[in-house]
DNA sequence: GACCGCTTTTGGACCGTTCCAGAACGTACG
DNA sequence: CGTACGTTCTGGAACGGTCCAAAAGCGGTC
């Protein structure tokens, strides 16, 4: 009862196997009687080609792996999607793995994806850095989305520009009249380029000494209690830029438990236009990343990439838009 | 300059390929100097086996293939979870597809995991009906996981018992004094199971007439919209069980934007117990699911089933348990 | 009818593993 | 010393495809 191989259409259909090979790739070099028999053959045994057999054979999966750093948070759906259907026109198909459930198995993502032979990799994310994905990105074409780091040498980096996003939030909130804005930081380059951005259009208007800056984390957790401390300082700020829409949330809620309500009291800005921040009861204003966008052109670098594997690795800054909704408002008295 | 094979290494070692074969398979009926040999040899050379020859030769790819509805509505990263750790303790790995996706590019996802030739299917989520996957569930070891449809002759089931969900839901709110209650109903099996128990419960204690049942969807638009219907009616319910936390939120804002406060003047309780529910600032009372141990079970229901392929599918149902968080109170006036 | 050139079809090598039957090697025993 | 018997090791046949060189088929021409 095993599945029919390529040998059991040929005999079906009383043709060799090289001929069933050639009809199911599709060649024009074949008779229309003998491909038709062919494919009723396949019909009616219910044929499907062994994947395994043929990557063998042809020395290539079409197949490319995509690394998601954590499914908890989907912020990266949108991403996927866009690199889904560039690949897909390209006839590749893609496999998904979640790094944080097999993080904590200790089981090796790369290592399943090296053995497979993906014809190539995409990491979606800030992954934690590891001696694997180096290894991995030296023999298989990469290409890492949505995140700036590692910085591999034969490794493209697709991103959203962190640096021009964090400059329209900021602009923004300037542009409605505040002053005293505050940024909850992240980590890693992304929290660091965001940061920096904050920092740098504050000293553009004259406010660097009404700019305050709060380590938070990329949970709504660390978005609580960075806010918390935030608005407990005595000339406490009007409005604050969130790292992601995850703190922003977090931030939402210590303000009304606070008693402040936003945006009358304080303006919240987040980052990434999750499905959270579209959620009616949140609002949240928020950069775009473009995320579908960043996906299309994380695919074809890898494309690019495959066709040619030594060239220098390059990054691609994708530029957000500013998507206005509840959380901002004019300052106080303003 | 391509991959070394099992033949490189046997070289460098010294020995056959059969011995390689060996000692990466972990026998013990090699002499210990040999099986040092080969591991520095594979070492040196980075070799990492292929994963289709392999698979070819044995006739198994110790794969399991995901079928995920939808990304977007991450309520399944648990059962994940806990489905990968117990796959991973019994030496599969798992590779995860995302329908939604694929759906929208008539791809076929049950294709490309049968050329794979996993050896089992997971099917996440209420799938739209396919004729694709009766066909794959007739070829491989296949278990529906969350959902509680499609029945086929071969395919197991395990999900959390929605008749239990809804009633403790329903005891909840009956318990602290509430009689006009309503529900925002989903579709599916899923949608009238909870349904049904919704009004089984009601009837129990008498409380049929001031029953009201809403169609809703499973989005927060949907809740909204039910919602608006439902506080719209003369003697408007006083609690709503919605069919799951996305319609429970788009419920908790039209609820603020008649200018209701939850839970003083309307109790809310959502289904799935989702980190949306999690968030500080909705803080839902919701169903939850026990994803974690349906994910488990579903692991073990394939891993019986790829023992023994033609045993008659099963029906296994998780109880759930309430988690009781801000949404909920005793009616107004009580 | 032999020959040519074109299209269509085929057999067999190969891809990188596993698996199995049997070879080689020790060691103990009669 | 020959033999029997474990223990280690090996060659070659699968596994199910692709690809290529060569064979076969088929008008048309001389």
């Amino acid at each position: 009862m095993r599945p029919p191989t390529i040998r059991d259409v040929a005999e079906r259909a009383g043709v060799s196997k090289s001929l069933v090979s050639l009809v199911l790739r599709g060649s024009d070099q074949v008779r229309a009687a003998k491909r038709e028999a062919v494919l009723t053959a396949v019909d009616e045994l219910g044929y499907r080609p062994n994947a395994a057999a043929r990557s063998l054979s042809e020395r290539r999966t079409r197949t490319v792996g995509v690394l998601l750093n954590d499914m908890r948070n989907p912020w990266f759906v949108d991403l996927l999607d866009g690199l889904n259907s560039r690949l897909h026109d390209n006839g590749l198909r893609t496999l998904l793995a979640d790094g944080h459930l097999n993080r904590r198995l200790g089981e090796d993502l790369t290592r399943t994806f090296t053995e497979l032979r993906v014809d190539g990799l995409i990491a979606v994310g800030t992954l934690p850095p590891s001696e694997a994905l180096r290894t991995a990105a030296g023999r298989i074409p990469t290409v890492v989305a949505g995140a700036r780091e590692p910085t591999l040498p034969h490794v493209d980096v697709v991103a959203g520009d962190d640096q021009h996003g964090a400059r329209l939030a900021t602009e923004h909130l300037i542009g409605l009249g505040h002053r005293r804005i505050a940024h909850i930081a992240g980590d890693g380059v992304v929290g660091a380029l965001r940061r920096r951005s904050f920092e740098t259009v504050m000293r553009e208007h004259g406010l660097s000494d009404t700019a305050a800056v709060e380590r938070g984390d990329l949970t709504e957790e660390g978005g609580y209690r960075a806010t918390v401390r935030l608005l407990g300082i005595p000339e406490r700020p009007t409005a604050i830029l969130a790292f992601n829409d995850m703190a922003c949330v977090g931030a939402l809620s210590a303000a009304e438990e606070l008693g402040l309500k936003v945006p009358r009291d304080l303006s919240l800005v987040g980052y990434d236009n999750t499905y959270v921040s579209r959620l009616r009861h949140l609002w949240l204003t928020t950069v775009d990343n473009a995320s579908h966008d960043v996906g299309r052109r994380a695919a074809q670098c890898l494309l690019d990439r495959i066709a040619e594997p030594t060239r220098p690795g390059q990054v691609v800054l994708i530029t957000p838009t500013l998507e206005i909704r509840g959380t901002t408002g004019p300052p106080p008295g303003h």
